[in-house]
DNA sequence: TCCGCCATTGTAAACGTTTCAAATGTTCAT
DNA sequence: ATGAACATTTGAAACGTTTACAATGGCGGA
């Protein structure tokens, strides 16, 4: 088996220098069409394959970028990489993958061993944005990065993200709207992620609302927080379901929440909407195929993606200002979400 | 701004020369620890920073995988590449991820990239694993990998799988055993994925042994082919629901398709299981908290992800046999499959 | 014929590592 | 005091690129 052809094999064979076999790869334009040819033969000849691995050395961009997630087993995360790579592809980017289980310290772990590899910059989708560890080191290393789902408060860092508390305040309201009087929210572990906490906050926000209506009829809010990766809530979720102080309502932080807080709905006997709504958020591609369809705030998760990488693209080429992005979500025309039962509905 | 850190600035900082600084990285144990830690101290005084590339083109070996899949944006794939994530990241490798959109031709071309890339292996998901080009070129270029759900009918390739034929088989005769005598496969287009055809196989063969017992009442396999992304199923399922002839069971090649054939099933009015039947293959985590919970021939997705990356690092240890695993699959519980309706239910 | 210009190509020095072979310094038995 | 054996460290040469700069040769104009 002879050795793995270089530069120099090439240019050996072809008769020329490594400068004009560097050339025909990366401007063939400034180099005759005879010798380009001379060179593209040797190189199909050999088999010959550029080493990124020297390029990058040699240059100053890597022409790779770092992504991390909390998890792939979640399908908005999984689409959202699907329009990262689906745009880095475009671009002829290479995409280094690692996910974060949605713990700390592996996200710094992580993004440690995404600039050892020198990536040109990261999207990153973070357990908590502000006060982050991850952060302070990029920007102390000036390295461009955009983060998605992210809703940080400070200013200075790119972000793309739909407005977390509006989208759980919107689809709490629809609830509302519905006559529901007594909610409760589904959220993921706070420490995990701020989003839940964002959502959380929205959903307090919109029960607040309609207490200052009608200050008697609506209940305070509850709160169930669960793992993430979790989808057997029945046990959580019983003293939400049963008993005189049951909810008629359940806010999901997630879309994968509220289609486990369905099957849990289930299992005690419990349809919905007949008996309880349920409203998700992140609008997975699945829940508008499932029975009942899933009402939700729905994000448009792939184009995110697409656009995180765009925006990270203009930070690489040197843009100063990071962008942040708040995109509009959708309430979706669900079926979960149906009027309250055993309970007047006063206009609100 | 001061010029990133190399071996160099830690060295001199440290007093000693760029070998020491290596060997410290490397091999501190055969450092003195007195030595060690002045070099720590210098490392982490200038933030020192490995950088992989320079290591990469020193070394034999680049400590990185490449990852192919057809799309993220299918739940079996999401899964399948977090357990090859974690596997990787328990032992320090990094992953290059990209995605085939079941295009042969972007298949090569990313190969092509991740072999640019001199990656140490990679773990492929193709749309056909017979007569693929890039198996062709891995093989040429001696590169180690690895096949996930494809069931490659030689056997000098290492891969993962489950039986798909057997799949599709069991699945099928779970039907068949509820009576049900009119059965229509839905299926990915056969170009874009072997596993598609196997399952059809399957299928039919499951029909055909049922035929062998009860000729007269079993009904010949219909076919309904499919594009991957596609989730609107209502107008080409229509000859297969409506009318006269329309089936009693659908067997769906993925979860995915499944998921969107029971939507349909809505559309025009009809219930599953009441009307008809509706089964499932992969496995996928959401469909077991479906209203019907989904029937399905559940795969360990994720496990599989880890198994293959075990098998990667087999092969670039040097491992010469390429090991081939078919798991078992295991018909979920579900409820998506129910009695025959409008039919008699011999016994086979 | 000679000179300068241009197009083309070549030379060589990086980039940041690893690692072999060699150098240095220390210890200890003789 | 001497040298062997050893622990520790170093120098220098790769690895495969890119690129600034220099060299070559052919050409037309003087």
């Amino acid at each position: 088996m002879t050795p793995k052809p270089t530069m120099r094999t090439v240019a050996a064979k072809a008769g020329v220098s490594i400068a004009t076999v560097s050339r025909v790869i990366n401007c063939p334009d400034e180099v005759p069409t005879e010798t380009v040819e001379r060179v593209r033969a040797a190189m199909a000849y050999l088999k010959y394959r550029p080493n990124m691995n020297g390029r990058r050395l040699k240059m100053a961009q890597t022409r790779s970028v770092g992504v991390l997630v909390p998890t792939m087993a979640n399908p908005v995360f999984a689409t959202s990489v699907q329009g990262i790579e689906q745009a880095a592809n475009e671009d002829g980017l290479t995409v280094l993958l690692t996910s974060s289980e949605y713990d700390p310290e592996r996200e710094l772990g992580a993004v440690s061993t995404l600039l050892n590899n020198r990536v040109d910059g990261l999207i990153l989708t973070l357990a908590n944005a502000d006060d982050n560890r991850v952060i302070d080191l990029l920007i102390s290393e000036n390295i461009p990065f955009v983060l998605l789902f992210n809703q940080p408060s400070r200013t200075d860092v790119a972000s793309i993200s739909v407005d977390n508390a509006k989208s759980a305040y919107d689809i709490t309201q629809a609830m509302i709207a519905k006559g529901h009087r007594k909610l409760a929210m589904v959220a993921g572990h706070f420490e995990s992620s701020d989003r839940s906490r964002q959502r959380y906050d929205g959903f307090c926000q919109a029960i607040s609302d309609a207490q200052q209506k009608d200050a008697a009829a609506m209940a305070a809010p509850r709160l169930c927080q669960v793992g993430f990766g979790e989808t057997d809530l029945e046990g959580i979720l019983e003293s939400f379901l049963t008993g005189p102080d049951a909810v008629t309502g359940l806010v999901c932080s997630t879309d994968m929440l509220a289609i486990a807080a369905i099957s849990a709905c289930r299992t005690y006997g419990l349809s919905v909407p007949g008996d309880v709504s349920v409203g998700g958020i992140d609008g997975i591609a699945v829940g508008g195929l499932i029975t009942p369809k899933l009402c939700s705030a729905v994000q448009p998760t792939q184009k995110m993606g697409q656009q995180a990488l765009a925006f990270l693209l203009g930070l690489i080429r040197g843009q100063t200002e990071p962008q942040s992005l708040l995109l509009p979500h959708q309430l979706s025309t669900g079926e979960s979400i149906g009027p309250a039962r055993h309970q007047s509905s006063p206009r609100l």
